[in-house]
DNA sequence: CTTTCATTTGAACATTTATTCAATTGTTCT
DNA sequence: AGAACAATTGAATAAATGTTCAAATGAAAG
């Protein structure tokens, strides 16, 4: 009886191991198409972190939230509760994407008494808004 | 006892819908101290729509994955099992990806035979991709 | 007509993300 | 010093997102 089961645990691990080996193989193993464009684009390719970095640029812009107040500050200087007034947010939510659009340097801050005031920290990012903003519009 | 518990369960009605109408209040009522750009602001501020389309747009390139097969399509045409390859990742994965590009109009296909070819839609993007692109350099 | 190849699809899973709530910090005014 | 105001913070919750896996589709070749 215990030989059935050796022999049988021996040929599953057998089994299922080159199992894995087709699955791994499944998953890396593409087959090229275009060989030479291929090689040329993995060449002439951008870094991975530039990549990421303008990802990230994006992603930033990419909530409704933080877009809306980088549009706001497009007109001017202004503080928090100001700013979730006019998106009509509670300040906590404000506050807490501001928090993001300060460390991803797209907005500064400036201290006023007990009043915050934000303001955007670039100007490129209003050229880009605009460029975007026409390729939207055009659709 | 029962006038007791009748009494306290008025009190504690009447104090917990005081207290939803403070909370309300707190969320909604907010002091604003530029009162004149605030309602210049409210005025000239684009539609929520818009906004809404923008940061969709952004959204779309805020991920790695589909930046990366944006700028490999800058260089021409190519198959899925090539872009997999390229990206190094699952053709599903990229597969997927590929068809939140195309719901954004961002790619279109043309079928060759068993192979679909990807490219980019519009030559907005190139530019918009430029742009930002010259942003984060430059930081 | 079946097999093979290229791609798509849907469900499942894990991860990330945005907002709320409650508590805290920092500033001014009395 | 204490009250009032403006803003931040961290934990918790709920919603959205990306990848994997397995199965299905569509097209070409044997």
């Amino acid at each position: 009886m215990s030989i059935f089961f050796l022999l049988f645990a021996y040929f599953f691990v057998m089994i299922y191991n080159k199992f894995e080996v087709i699955c791994l193989e499944d998953t890396t193993d593409i087959t090229v198409h275009d060989k030479e464009l291929v090689t040329y684009i993995q060449q002439k390719m951008s870094s991975y972190n530039t990549i990421t970095d303008l990802s990230d640029f994006f992603k930033i812009m990419g909530d409704s939230t933080r877009l809306q107040l980088l549009m706001v500050l497009e007109y001017g200087e202004l503080c928090v509760s100001d700013l979730a007034y006019i998106l009509s947010m509670s300040v906590s939510a404000v506050s807490h994407q501001l928090k993001s659009l300060r460390t991803a340097k797209l907005v500064k801050i400036r201290r006023d008494g007990k009043n915050i005031y934000y303001s955007l920290d670039d100007d490129h990012i209003k050229h880009i808004l605009e460029v975007s903003l026409e390729h939207i519009l055009e659709k």
